[in-house]
Formats: structure tokens, sequence, C-alpha cells
DNA sequence: AAGCTATGATTTACGACGCG
DNA sequence: CCGCGTCGTAAATCATAGCT
């Protein structure tokens, strides 16, 4: 048979899965203005400074870390959106 | 070619649910890979190909499918009786 | 026709891995 | 070893298509 695949249990298919750790923060949606502060700031430079980074954080009262993870994913978004845009040009 | 321009806008603005055969086809692969239902970047493409969508929401499928799927197994227990007995009768030509 | 639910897309937060 | 980069994803949430 072509089960190349160590099962470990049958009756639980979901437990190879990968799963989040249950310590991980729950996800909190921005408010308008924080979104719209931190666009802002993307628009001014993609990638933040440790001290831009510091300051946003400071007045959109989120942590460093957030800004910094905001920052990542918001590229990444831009990178997928730009893709989309030149596979739709050719052909 | 404006056709297809304007065809793609549109999708763009209204979202629609896949065909059915599309559907298909993401359930057929989903539940004959239960135990690692995570296609690999190749497998994403020839299921874009096959289904008529982009790669981008074979991903966003296979996510949703996956969350929805783990957080309430028994609803999805016919479903998934449904597409074994599918790939068990396919395995048979 | 309204309300409800299923479904596709988007938004936060990480884990894994890479580079300097 | 650190810290930030990308990539792929989990999980929650958003928006609304499409049933009942």
């Amino acid at each position: 048979h072509k089960d190349e695949k160590p099962e470990l249990d049958p009756n639980n298919p979901v437990a190879n899965w990968i799963h989040a750790r249950s310590t991980r923060k729950k996800r909190c949606p921005y408010t308008k203005y924080q979104t719209l502060e931190l666009e802002k700031e993307f628009l001014f430079n993609m990638y933040l400074t440790r001290d831009r980074r510091y300051e946003v954080a400071r007045v959109l009262n989120l942590t460093e870390r957030q800004v910094k993870i905001w920052f990542q994913n918001r590229r990444m978004k831009m990178k997928k959106m730009n893709k989309e845009k030149t596979d739709s040009k050719e052909q | 070619v404006m056709i297809l321009r304007s065809r793609f806008l549109d999708a763009r603005r209204k979202r629609r649910n896949f065909s059915k055969q599309a559907t298909e086809v993401l359930n057929e692969y989903f539940y004959s890979h239960l135990s690692n239902p995570y296609p690999s970047e190749e497998a994403k493409e020839e299921l874009a190909k096959q289904c008529g969508i982009t790669v981008s929401q074979v991903s966003n499928w296979f996510g949703n499918k996956r969350i929805r799927y783990k957080k309430n197994i028994g609803k999805f227990q016919e479903e998934a009786n449904l597409y074994a007995m599918k790939t068990a009768l396919g395995a048979r030509q």
C-alpha cells in the first residue's frame, strides 16, 4: 500500500496538525485610528528604525513587538497585492 | 481580453462561492490527506489549476477548512465519510 | 423578504528558519 | 548569540452570498 505517512492515531486525524500554543495571545483587532496611523507610517517607510518603532508603539498604545509584527504582516500583504497585480497583467 | 479583464474585476468586487466541482476537488484532497492536509506549493498550483482559482484562494480554502473541521469534527463526519468512500472507489480502477 | 448560516477573505500573532 | 527579515500558518473576525 501507499501508506508512506506514519499515521500515529487514525482515530484522531487532527493530532498531527499544526496547533497554536495555548500561550499565544488572542488576536485583538486594532482600532481604526491605530490602523490608520500604522498605514501612514508604512507609507512613510516600509521598514522601521528602532526609535520609530518605539515612538509608534507609544503613541498607539501597542507593544513594540506588535508594531514590528504589524509591519512584517503589512509587507507580506503588499507583496501579495503586487503579485496579484502582475499575475493579472501577463495574459 | 476585455471580457476576461472585466470578469476578473467583477470577481474581485463580488465574491462568489466556488463552483461545486472546485469544492469537490478541494474536499477530495482534504479528506484523502486528512492526517496531513497541508498541500505543497506545487500541489496548491495543481489544485488551483484544476479548480480555476488562484493559489492564494487554495491556501485560504485549506486554512478555513482545517480550522472549521478541527472546531467541529462531528459536523463534518458525513462529508468525511462521503469523500472517504469516493476515494476508495476511485482507487479501485 | 428577512434572518441566519456557511463560506471566502482579511487581520493579528507566532514558529521555524535565514542572514548579517 | 541576537535581532530582525521572510514564509506559512492558526485562530479570530469581517463581509456578504445564498439558503431557508
